[in-house]
DNA sequence: GTGGTCTAGACCACC
DNA sequence: GTGGTCTAGACCACA
C-alpha cells in the first residue's frame, strides 16, 4: 500500500476501508483483518492500524467483538454515504469552486475536464 | 487574521500572499511588510512570518533586497498561476471527480451545484 | 564537531552529510540520527539540526518516515554528485581560473601546486 | 552594477576596486568617486559605499585626503597582489583541489577545462 | 520514541 | 531600520 505524504497514515487506512465499503467490496458483517495481520500485510505499525480501527469504530463503520475481531457494521454504507455527501456539498465543492474562480478557470473548462 | 487550525500558520501566510497577488492586490515591485511589522499586525511571531517569506522566496514569488525588505517578484503572478493551474488540473480536479464518482454523485448534480 | 564561523551551522551540517554520502560512509537506506540525538552529540540545538534535515529533504538527499526518522535516499549520491559537478564546472572552476588570471598566475604554476 | 546575492555588497564593491587596480584600470594617485556620487551611480546606499572605502583604507589600497576625496595608494597594486597571491595559494587552491578530489574529478579534467 | 510548529528572546551583519 | 541565525523551551501529531 502506498501512502500520501502529508496525510496521516491512520487516516488513509480508515479512508481506504470506507472506500471499499462504498465500492461494495466490503459488506455488512464482513470480518476485517486483525490489526496485527493487516499491519504486517501493508508494512505499517499495528498501533497505527489500531488507531484507524478506533476511528472507524467511532464513525460507526465497524464494530468490535471482543476476542474475535472487527466487523463491518450493519448500516456502514448508509452512514458513510450520508456523512460523505454532506461534507462533499457543504465543504469540498464550495472550496473547489472558489479555488477555480481564483485561478480564473471557467465552469466550462471544468465540465470539459470532467 | 484568523487561522485554520490544522494548517501551519506559515503556510497560510504564504498562501494569503499568493492569493493577494492573484487577486491583483499586490503587484510586481510592491514592498511587503517587514517580518516584525507584519508579525505584530497579525499577532504572530516574527520568526513564523520569516519562515513564510523564506518559502515565498524559494517559490520565486518575492525577492529580497538586503537590509531593505521583501518585494513582489516580476513574474510572481505568472509563476503562481502556472503552478496552481497545473496542480488544479493534475491533482485537485481528478481527486474531486473520483470522490464524486465514489459517492454516486452525477456530473449533472455537480454542474447544478456550481 | 567544529564549525566555521561565517557559515550558518545548519548549512555546514547539511553539507557534512552530503560529504559523507559522497565518501561512501553513508549509503542509501541508512538511518541518520534523530535531530535530538545528533544535536546533543555535536552540541547544537535540535531545531538547528532539524533545519539541516529539512534542507536535505528538499534536496532529495534524505527522506522521512514519519514517527521513525530520516533515511538516506535511494539516489542520494547520484543527485549530490550531479549537482555538485555541475556547479563545479559552471561556477567554481571558471571563477578560480579568472582569479588566477587576474593575479597573473600561470596555468603551469597551478598544475604544479596541485 | 550587478551583485551576487549571498556576498555583502560592500565587499563586492571593495573587491571590484582591487580588481580594477590589478587590471591597471586604476593607478596610484587616481582619484575615485565620492561615496555619494558612486553610490548614486550604482544604485547603492552611500553608507554602503563608505563602508567599502573604509575597508580599502584599512587594506592600504586607498587613502583619504580630508575634504578632497579618496585616492589610490602608491603601492596599492603591490600590496593587493601580495595579499591575494598568498591567499590564493594558501587557501583557495587547496580548497579547490580538495573539492575536486571529493567529486572524483581528476587533475587531467581540470587542466583540460582550464 | 520521532519530527513539526510556534514562541520568546538574543545577537549579528547589512543597508 | 532590515532579515538571518541560533537557542531554549513548549506543545502537538504521529508511529
Amino acid at each position: 500500500m502506498e501512502f500520501d505524504e502529508n496525510i496521516p497514515i491512520y487516516l488513509q487506512i480508515a479512508r481506504s476501508f470506507c472506500d471499499r465499503v462504498l465500492a461494495g467490496e466490503l459488506k455488512a458483517g464482513d470480518r476485517i483483518p486483525s490489526v496485527r495481520e493487516y499491519g504486517a500485510s501493508i508494512g505499517v505499525n499495528p498501533n497505527t492500524v489500531a488507531r484507524s480501527y478506533e476511528r472507524l469504530t467511532n464513525l460507526g463503520v465497524i464494530y468490535q467483538q471482543r476476542g474475535i475481531g472487527f466487523f463491518i457494521a450493519e448500516d456502514a454504507k448508509k452512514s458513510i454515504l450520508k456523512d460523505a455527501r454532506e461534507r462533499f456539498f457543504n465543504e469540498e465543492l464550495p472550496k473547489f469552486a472558489e479555488r477555480a474562480k481564483l485561478l480564473g478557470i471557467s465552469q466550462k473548462e471544468i465540465t470539459e475536464a470532467l
